[in-house]
DNA sequence: TCCTGTCATACGGTATACCAACATGAGCGG
DNA sequence: CCGCTCATGTTGGTATACCGTATGACAGGA
C-alpha cells in the first residue's frame, strides 16, 4: 500500500491559487492598509484595468469582501468601503475581548513546552517590531503572537473571527499602535500575557489579556470618539 | 421648506431586491434546510436552469457563501456544501456561550419595559411553536427570541456572528430541537432566561443561557461524536 | 433667484457566448 | 492488476452587450 489516505504532511490544499483569490487578497489588503479609504467608491472598471482582469473577477471579490464587511454595497452605485463608527468599535472590541481572555485562558491551560517556545519566539518578534518603530511588520508580529495563542487552544474558528472583526477596525489598530505610550505598554502587556501562558496560570493569562485590550480600546475611543 | 434632509417615513432603502439577493437567501435557505446535503456539489448550470438566472449571479452568490462558510469551494471542481465535524461544532457551542451569555447579561442589565414586553411576547411564540411541535417555527421562534435578546443589548455585530455560527449548525440545531426531552427542558430554560432579564439580573440571565447552552451542546454532542 | 424638466454620461446588474484548463471515469492495452 | 489515453463534464476566466438607475450639467420658466 502506498500509504494511509490522509498523508497530511505533502497535501496540497491550496493548489495554485486562483485569479481570484489573488485578486481578493489584494483589494483585502489595499481596504486593510488603507490605500481605498472608507467611504471610498470601488468601480469596478477601473480596477479591471488596474489589476488587469476581468470584471467578473473583481465583482466576485467584492461579494467576498461584503459578507467580510469591509466593503458595502450601495444600490445601483457598487461597492464601498465600508466605515466604522466607534459604537461598532466597541462592540469588536467587546467581542474581541470574550474571544481572547477565553483563547488565552484554554491556551494556558494545554500549553506545552512545543507552545511555550513558539510563544516566545513570538514574543521576540514582536519585541524586535515594536523597537523597529514601523507599522507593518509590528502589526505582522502582533498578529502573529495573537495566532499562536488562539491555535494552541484549537480554537481556530474563533481566531478566524477575530481575525475578520481586526480588519474591519485595521484603521483604528493602526492609529492605536502608532500612539507612543503604546510602545510600552503594549509589549509589556504582550510579555504578561506570554509570561501567564508559560506558566499555565489561566486566571492571570485571562487577566493580562482583558487589561491589554481594555487599554487598547480606550485610546482607540480617545481617538476615534 | 419641503421637509428635513431624513424623513425616516417614505425613505427607501431597500429599493428592489436585486437577482443576486433573492438567489442568496434562496441558496443559504436551501442549504440550511437541508435541501442540499453537506458534501454535495452544487453545479452552475444546473442551478440556473432551476433558478432561471445567469451563471454570474450564481457564482456571485456562491462567492458570499463561501466567505459564509457555508459552501466550500475545491479547486477546479466549485462549491460543495459545507460540512460539519464535532471539533468544530464544539468551537461553535463555545463561541455562542461567551456571546450569548455575554449578551444576556447586558441585556438584563439595561432592559426596560419595553423590551421585557417584547421578550414575553417571543417567549409566548416560543412556547406556541413548542406547542406545534414542527421544527421550522421552532426554529424561527427561537431565532427571535434570542434576537430580541441581543438586540436589546445593543450587540447587533455579536448577533451577526451568532447567527451565522449557526447556519453552519443548522442540522445540529435541527436534530437537538427534535430530541423529545428538548421539548420540555429548552423552553423551560427559555422561560428561566427570560424571566432573569425581566427581573433586571445579569446573573442568573447570564446562568441560565450557559446551561441553556451546554445542555443544547451536549445533546449535540451526544448526537453527533 | 429658484424651480423644473431634459439630456448625456457613468456605472452597476444581468445575460450570453466562448475558450482553456482541469477532473473524472470508461475503456484499452499490457 | 496496473498504467495509459481519451471523451466528457465542469469550473475558471474573458469579452461583449444591454438595460436601468444615478448624477451632474444645462436650459427655460415662474
Amino acid at each position: 500500500m502506498m500509504s494511509d489516505a490522509a498523508t497530511p504532511l505533502l497535501r496540497i490544499d491550496t493548489p495554485p491559487k486562483t485569479l481570484r483569490e489573488m485578486v481578493l487578497e489584494r483589494l483585502r489588503a489595499a481596504i486593510i492598509s488603507g490605500h481605498f479609504k472608507s467611504g471610498e467608491r470601488l468601480i469596478e472598471r477601473p480596477l479591471c484595468d488596474s489589476l488587469g482582469v476581468s470584471r467578473t473577477v473583481i465583482r466576485e471579490a467584492m461579494r467576498y469582501l461584503e459578507a467580510e464587511g469591509l466593503v458595502e454595497i450601495q444600490s445601483n452605485r457598487g461597492p464601498v468601503v465600508a466605515s466604522m463608527d466607534w459604537d461598532r468599535a466597541a462592540q469588536i472590541y467587546e467581542i474581541r475581548r470574550l474571544l481572547e481572555t477565553n483563547a488565552a485562558r484554554a491556551c494556558a491551560e494545554k500549553a506545552d513546552a512545543r507552545v511555550k517556545t513558539d510563544l516566545r519566539r513570538a514574543l521576540k518578534a514582536l519585541g524586535a517590531a515594536y523597537d523597529a518603530g514601523e507599522t507593518r511588520p509590528l502589526f505582522d508580529a502582533s498578529t502573529d503572537f495573537y495566532q499562536t495563542i488562539f491555535l494552541a487552544a484549537g480554537h481556530d474558528m474563533a481566531w478566524d473571527i477575530v481575525q475578520r472583526l481586526n480588519s474591519r477596525i485595521s484603521r483604528l489598530r493602526a492609529m492605536t499602535l502608532a500612539t507612543t505610550d503604546r510602545h510600552v505598554s503594549g509589549f509589556a502587556r504582550m510579555t504578561q500575557i506570554a509570561e501567564a501562558i508559560c506558566a499555565n496560570d489561566a486566571d492571570a493569562a485571562g487577566r493580562a489579556v482583558e487589561t491589554h485590550l481594555s487599554e487598547a480600546a480606550a485610546i482607540a475611543h480617545r481617538l476615534l470618539a
